[in-house]
RNA sequence: GGGCCCGUGGCGCAGCCUGGAUAGCGCGCCAGCCUCCGGAGCUGGUCGUCAUGGGUUCAAAUCCCAUCGGGCCCGCCA
């Protein structure tokens, strides 16, 4: 650094450039790192860059400093500073043996509370494929931020008000209200999509007769409803050969209801004002399936330090609050006895446009109330953020990207209460849905891929594997790794891909064994791992490391990588970007399996050589370890 | 109609914010490697108009504009 410094000032004396940034070369035979500065200067001199590369490296002295061997002026006008090998090796090796299985953990100096809120799926049927992605990238957010030394806690929204729960509470009580048969939250996932299938088929069937016998016949309009009606008798089918006895059980009971809609909406109206026997039974149905949350939940390693109930907000009066709060800004007005908030004229009169990065058109209003006095989802959210923020600096929510515009609405309303350093705090992390190849994946129509069926299978692939590469381990010990394995692939296939991006669900991609998978980087600690061990057991001569000995091409590359982790770690907290660990994770475990069949460390040619092959090995498995650790991903030290 | 996001070898992805050195990686395909710390591995090869067209720049996958494709949103649903 200041070696450039300096003889920047000789060659250019009186300017000023930004001399800092340093960048990675594309190859270690160009050096360890690089400085563009010369493009830069050379912009403002007129000179082209490789002169000024040029004059900069031969006014450069080396006097006392050790850790730089050379510089030299390449490429277009890049200068490359090669480092003494062995002396960089040492600093980084030690420095990883100082900090032990912390290694990398950067902490922040200025510390925060950080609420994570994510999964929060709707309490109404099993976690899918979709909410796993969103519960994968969570947990992994949530651990990048507490290694980072801020005061991380992971909260779970139940969104337990509204007409979703309300309806499978009333199937349930249809059914007499019986204890779950099999896994909770997927007996609840079928009273769900049943009650909802034959309501569904019920309500199509009276509107084309009521359609049909009116005297205006609109045959366009009707065959629409033929179509959806028939859709909804396919789902019938597929429902009653799933679930035979809760189908037929259910269909007969809810035929026995004069107007099941009328009774739906009591419900949705007694809950939220708080009536017992409302409560009962939407509480008892919510808690069945966050039974099943759990359950899930915990099999892939995932906790919340608060379970935060919607209805809560709506009880304690603070949803109301928010809402004569709002109407006191002005910007609420009531529309055929709605409560509306003119969101479009909010954000000129306070200039939000650009302070919350809305772009262009025009931000269509937010209706807060509906006419019958009930409030709607995104009021209620507001609400909760204010909540949020009573325990937190800084808020993370993981919302699917399709509520980008509710979630806008929420910033500017926190905007208007006078929270507009809290609205810059609030960060709506959205991600990109999971599709399903062929079959669109339906909640309401029952049609989904659970989170339980994925890591099912892929536990199963993971056992299988493991039976035929590691036959000696005991059984036991096979199908403890096999979980770790088979969920460790799932979480990997989930956070490897960018958040912005769709992914489409193939059996294949989660049940992906090979390299750039978490089994490929499991693999690789596993390697260190056993090394290590061996080299204990065998009780091996250690002596003075010889990091001279660490010279050849992929020993360097492992080394700087050891050595940039602590950098990619903090890169991936500070920006949210979860994925680049899987990436660096999955290139430097390559590194290291080539490193692996081409280096004997046990059988080194001497003691020097060994001792610095055993740290650098050592140094591999903690960088690897806490890789897998911020995935949320076990690395079981035998595969 | 308006807004936001995405478009990189046959397939799946990284790089884009902060422009620079031959565009990385995996799968697939082809050819090799287990008397040697475990082959879920390794080595080599094959595969590219970075959607298209302009612009800015000494330099564009990266920034700007337009066009074309795909997704999402624009509800008294959540």
């Amino acid at each position: 650094m200041k070696l450039l410094r300096d003889a920047l000032a000789e060659s250019y004396p009186g300017v000023t450039v930004d001399w800092s940034r340093l960048e990675t070369p594309p190859s270690h035979e160009l050096g360890l790192l690089a400085s563009p500065v010369s493009f830069e200067l050379a912009r403002h001199l007129g000179e082209s860059p490789r002169d000024v590369a040029n004059k900069t490296v031969s006014s450069m002295r080396f006097g006392n400093t050790r850790l730089v061997e050379e510089a030299r002026a390449e490429g277009p006008g890049y200068i490359n500073f090669y480092p003494r090998y062995s002396l960089f090796a040492k600093h980084t090796l030690v420095s990883v043996e100082e900090c032990g299985e912390g290694y990398g953990f950067v902490p922040v100096e200025a510390p925060e509370r950080i609420i994570v809120e994510h999964t929060s799926a709707n309490p109404i049927r099993p976690l899918h494929i979709g909410t796993a992605r969103n519960s994968v990238i969570g947990d992994s957010l949530a651990r990048l931020l507490e290694k980072r030394g801020h005061r991380v806690r992971r909260h779970f929204y139940i969104d337990d008000t509204g007409r979703q729960t309300a309806l499978v509470a009333y199937g349930y009580s249809k059914l007499s209200c019986p204890q779950p048969e099999g896994k909770p939250d997927h007996f609840v996932g079928a009273i769900y999509a049943i009650t909802n299938c034959v309501l569904e088929v019920r309500r199509l069937k009276k509107l084309i007769e009521w359609k049909e016998s009116s005297p205006e016949r609109d045959e366009a309009g009707l065959q629409k409803l033929k179509a959806s009606l028939d859709d909804w008798i396919g789902v019938a089918q597929e429902l009653s050969q799933r679930y035979p006895e809760i189908f037929s059980t259910l269909s007969k009971a809810l035929a026995e209801d004069e107007d099941p809609e009328e009774e739906v909406n009591k419900l949705i109206r007694g809950y939220e004002t708080g009536e017992d026997w409302a409560k009962k039974l939407v509480r008892q149905v919510v808690e069945i399936c966050l039974e099943g949350f759990r359950e899930t939940l915990s099999k892939a390693g995932i906790f919340f330090d608060s379970w935060d109930w919607e209805s809560e907000l709506v009880w304690s009066g603070r949803v109301s609050r928010v809402v004569d709060e709002l109407r006191r800004t002005g910007f609420v007005k009531s529309v055929n006895g709605a409560l509306e908030l003119d969101a479009e004229a909010a954000v000129e009169e306070l200039g939000l446009r650009q302070l919350l990065g809305l772009g262009e058109s025009e931000i269509p209003p937010l209706t807060l109330v509906r006419s019958d006095g009930t409030t709607l989802y995104t009021t209620r959210d507001i609400a909760y953020s204010l909540l949020k923020f009573e325990q937190a600096d800084r808020v993370i929510s993981i919302i699917g990207i399709e509520q980008t515009l509710a979630q806008q609405h929420l910033r500017i309303a926190l905007c208007l209460l006078g929270k507009r350093d809290e609205a810059l705090k609030y960060v709506h992390f959205g991600y990109e849905l999971v599709k399903m190849k062929g079959v669109k994946m339906s909640g309401r129509r029952g049609r989904y891929v659970t989170f339980d069926e994925v890591m099912e299978e892929a536990v199963k692939r993971a056992y299988e594997e493991v039976s035929v590469k590691s036959p000696q381990l005991p059984e036991e010990e096979r199908r403890k790794i096999a979980e770790k394995v088979g969920i460790g692939a799932v979480k990997y296939a989930l956070i490897s891909v960018d958040p912005s991006k769709p992914v489409v669900f193939s059996w294949e991609r989660v049940l992906d064994f090979e390299q750039n998978s978490a089994p490929f980087v499991q693999y690789a600690h596993a390697r260190a791992c056993n090394i290590l061990k061996k080299a204990e057991e065998l009780g091996v001569e250690r002596g003075d490391p010889d990091f001279e000995k660490l010279s050849s091409p992929i020993e360097r590359e492992l080394v700087f990588d050891v050595a940039r982790f602590p950098e990619v770690f903090i890169d991936s907290a500070d920006n949210l970007k979860p994925s680049q660990i899987a990436d660096f994770a999955n290139s430097f475990a390559a590194k290291f399996n080539s490193f692996y069949t081409s280096f004997p460390v046990i059988r080194a040619e001497d003691v020097g050589t060994r001792s610095a092959r055993l740290a650098l090995v050592n140094a591999v498995r903690i960088v690897l370890k806490n890789c897998l650790y911020l995935m949320g991903i076990d690395a079981p030290t035998r595969m």
